[in-house]
DNA sequence: CGCGAAACTTGACCTGTATCAATGTCGCAC
DNA sequence: GTGCGACATTGATACAGGTCAAGTTTCGCG
């Protein structure tokens, strides 16, 4: 685990640790292969045979907001964290990526907010340039990213909602219910939800201080809704939670 | 103008008022042709040969959330709001429609919103199965449809900045000033800034209730930051609603 | 012109969440 | 083990913005 990529600004981002086969990345093949939503399996076997796997230390930066967006990332393994600044410092958190999530695909010429590694991060990189000419070989994939952008959107209009008009009790339990089923596709579903991310990260993604959210945690788990454990929760009444977190 | 669509379900909207030249709908054809970003110039010239006018009273309702979507919008006069409602009755407006945007061109087999017409609302319509088919030959244009929809996601991470990190006042004022950057598109740059959408719907786009808004505004007027005119606001302190507003 | 309804503004007060300040807990180096 | 630093929790207090309740303005309409 020595040669992953330290910090921002190493020119030669070490293979995965785990890119031990002839064949590439056996790791990245599971990831890309199970899934992305808007690709499937044949054409990312033939983008694997493209890819540059590179991992990244927790707290180091993938790419900053603004800056030319020259490579497209595939998260094989790991959190990231996407947010944007406001100049005073301010942050929200526009989203986590998990294992099997794509950034860079919306093919702006500049990213449109910054990504820093909450955990080890491993990822499959695409020259930009060679990820566009892929995609403009086949016409049908172009109509897949458009809806997974459009199904992007209608997640960010959920935010919306989530930001603008519900109580720091239904963002939390909201922000916990999403994040169950987003980890049931990486890991399968199961009541205990990993939380990799620190306070801080949850506060600036649900639009709270980091204060709020602990007492929001510990009075769901004070009345049995949910048990506190090392890294995550366990979510005891789903009904209740549910019920919070209602569409 | 007794012609119009009265509201929701009627089977047949009438032709745009305007619409009276045998080459079909003029005021249409001004709209498509200057303003949306997703589209060029002879594309929509063939797009509007496809095209079925309709109108709508204030308050009527275009489609609601989860409905079918079988139509694209193209909105040529007026303004339209776009909002989520929770179970309870809480709003989040998602994002005002202005003349020259687009409606449902998620592709997405149900519409992500609500839309209901702010002012008397002009609209050119398409079938969906009939713009779709139409996209389908212009592999191009399927690739700015993708980037159209990244450019809304990014207005939408913006959005979520807003509402979860800044002020009431920092809200009102980027409002303001990301509305006059919008009309200035349709109706050229102004100081001016026309505000058809009532208090209640700045609110519900803010995040904020009617009375902070309208408290707001009136601050900001009393230091003369800005001018409240009759269905709009005259913006006086450009750099201060600048500072207020910065991304 | 005058009425009535809807939209907007204003004021007084309240509350959810932020802020400030300890205190507690965990993991890790030595 | 012990000490240290990062992170999390808890408590006391403050305040931005919400809520409730009058007014006031606007405007359509007879």
């Amino acid at each position: 685990m020595m040669s992953c990529e330290q910090a921002r600004g190493a020119d030669t981002p070490s293979p995965c640790p785990h890119a031990r086969s002839r064949e590439g990345c056996v790791d990245c093949k599971v990831r890309l292969l199970s899934i992305c939503a808007a690709l499937d399996a044949g054409e990312l076997c033939e983008l694997e045979s493209l890819s540059h796997p590179a991992c990244f230390e927790p707290r180091t930066t993938l790419f900053l907001q603004d800056e030319p967006a020259e490579i497209v990332y595939n998260v094989t393994d790991g959190v990231v964290r996407l947010y944007r600044l406001l100049p005073d410092g301010r942050r929200q958190i526009v989203g986590f990526a998990l294992p099997g999530d794509f950034l860079g695909l919306s093919m702006a010429d500049r990213f449109g907010f910054s990504a820093d590694a909450v955990t080890r991060v491993t990822t499959c990189r695409f020259p930009r340039e060679v990820f566009s000419a892929f995609v403009d070989t086949k016409p049908h994939l172009l109509r897949r990213l458009h809806e997974f952008a459009s199904h992007e959107l209608s997640l960010a209009q959920d935010q919306m909602v989530l930001l603008g008009r519900r109580t720091a009790e239904e963002k939390v339990a909201s922000f916990l219910m999403s994040l169950r089923d987003r980890w049931a596709r990486v890991t399968g579903a199961s009541v205990t939800v990993p939380l990799p991310m620190g306070r801080q990260d949850i506060a600036d993604f649900l639009g709270l201080t980091i204060e709020t959210v602990s007492r929001t945690l510990t009075r769901l788990a004070r009345e049995r809704a949910l048990l506190i454990v090392p890294d995550g929760v366990r979510l005891l009444d789903l009904p209740r939670l549910e019920r919070l977190a209602v569409a």
